[in-house]
DNA sequence: AATGAATGAGGCTTCATTCAT
DNA sequence: GATGAATGAAGCCTCATTCAT
């Protein structure tokens, strides 16, 4: 039984039609980035007119941050869905590491475009706040486990960062082809991480 | 002893010339990007016209592989330069990742050009070349560690991505404002780093 | 005998249909002009989906065809109906002036959109003609006056010509708010512009 | 002896092609209105490339701006230099009359792009005060001419764009080829005028 | 060598019109 | 009839590049 899909003005063909246009940029961007990119190049990507995006988004820009949103979303909620919240700190930063994985290997261009480029031309505010969201979580499971005194003690901030900055080099280099990344592999970059962070005591 | 410079000499108000072009477009590609800036953008930067940028660059796609590779050559000759080959390798790391620090931080828009912009688009072969003669020394430099077993043992390059990427992103987070680092934290940020793929024993 | 109305028949509902977009147009053109004005506009002025606009007018020119003949139309009409045959010349003037006057009051879109904007380029030949009725009724009003000398004898065309710009630009200054419109501001101008025209005889 | 042109960067060179660019404009823009006025059709009729045009306009807006107060400033220019101060108010208005009308026939194109169409769209505040400096110096001739009593009294404005009115409309029906105007004509027009706002005494 | 006006292709966006629903 | 999504030509404007001075 379909469910009664939406208000109405968005109907089943429309939001198919947004998602292709947003699937199509995603792969342009990816490639090109939002400047070299031009919006007959993601119309024929999607089968459609250029005139037919506008139906859709306002403007390239409102479409960049509707792709921006859609997927720095989507990565937020998997990370918090999956998040355990009772477990020990140890499997929740494993767990958080999975899921990312998780996401940047099955989406590997929206990840890419979220992390591997510079967004900062063209993201309006709303944008701007959901960028930190997820590092924000972050940043408090590592205060949590510094209270616990499992992680070093310091600034919680650069701890998390860096953990992010590894996160995303590995990943990057996985697409470029310089490492690769088996389940082996992602167990080990994500024990090295956590040996970064934690506390290590005699 | 060193070769007669190219096939034509370059005066010194050449060369000075050709590096205010360099500066100025650095300063417009980290802000908007490769795409995002205009020509005459960067020749008001300079001081000069539009037209004369052609007289020292057949194109755009020249010159910021030009401006790439000038400031990709600084910071690994530094390194290179910076590397105390006989020094143990805890140290030589820490030189390794001071000496990236400290040009980071003292030429912050080349560091942001090259490490936090996707460049796929415009680089040449040669360019392609340079972006890995660092991480290449970088592995050499992990891969002899842990021949001496003061690293994990597994997949080299992973490590170093790791470290590289931790790296960049706590210069991200610097930029950003979401980190300070003074001299406390950088070491801190290095001692993590370190941790994340030293070889713990009991 | 009246013809059994065109092709096929008009329902209230039709032409009531018909009627508001003739508003919605006019309103639009009045403040932007024909080229200026987009169908979607007027559609959302009228209340419509825009493509219900071209079950009613074949095209925007066809539109602004009709728009301008139904009020031309409706101008000379009433010229014409109020138009006192057998009275003196000089109450024939007053009458007609009068006439436009309330027109031009009371349908001040109408009026700024006949005759305040140019529409050499879009006008067929059938508007075109439309265009000239009003004055080639002046006209002869005026050569009947000349024949009773009570009008300088001369050109005919350029009195009434004279005295319709100056009718146009008093309404226009009143648009603007440059002048206001009583009845005695009236009666005033309608002096005038006799005036202009009647002969004076020591 | 040529006069040293200028500041600087306005060379002859660059005055002349700036002239056939509003030239051309003006011819488009009488035939077919601003919106219905598209660059490439400007710049063809200048023979230059579309792009050009953006070297002596920042935008098409700017462009008409500029148009439309070259050609006011000339016409008021041109008014107020013939103005003959001391002299009874009858000459004065037949000369303001003339020359009005030697401009009319000499730039039959500029006074009909400056007269007959709407501008309200697209004129800025500069340009809309100039658009009344002619009316005001007109008033101005009407006010004292009423002082003296040989103008009817009255509201200036009124009797002013009575007037104003009049002539625009002589000049329409001469541009469509409606009434003729050589001297005799014009003559005849112009005392017409006159008689609308004289005072007539017995 | 330096300039900056000129070019014209190409970018983003609008819009009159069509057509499947 | 009514709708409004779709189209694609065309509009305004930008910009990499050239070239006469």
């Amino acid at each position: 039984m379909p469910k009664p899909t939406r208000t109405r003005r968005r109907t089943d063909a429309t939001v198919d039609r947004r998602e292709s246009i947003l699937d199509a940029a995603l792969e342009c961007f990816v490639l090109r980035g939002f400047h070299g990119t031009a919006i007959p190049e993601i119309a024929k990507g999607a089968g459609i007119a250029a005139g037919t995006i506008y139906h859709y988004f306002p403007s390239k820009e409102a479409m960049v941050n509707a792709l921006f949103r859609k997927w720095k979303g989507e990565i937020a909620q998997r990370v918090l869905t999956a998040f355990p919240a009772g477990a020990p700190v140890r499997d929740q930063f494993r767990v958080m590491w999975r899921t990312m994985t998780d996401f940047a290997l099955s989406h590997p261009r929206a990840f890419a475009f979220l992390e591997l480029h510079h967004h900062q031309d063209y993201l309006d505010d709303e944008s701007r706040v959901m960028e930190n969201n997820l590092k924000d979580f972050g940043a408090l499971m590592v205060m949590r486990a510094q209270q616990e005194e499992q992680v070093k003690p310091g600034s919680t901030a650069l701890l998390m960062e860096l953990v992010f900055g590894a996160f995303i080099g590995m990943m990057r280099a996985h697409w470029d082809g310089r490492v690769e990344l088996n389940a082996d592999q992602q167990a080990f970059a994500e024990q090295a991480c956590w040996d970064a962070i934690a506390l290590h005591r005699p």
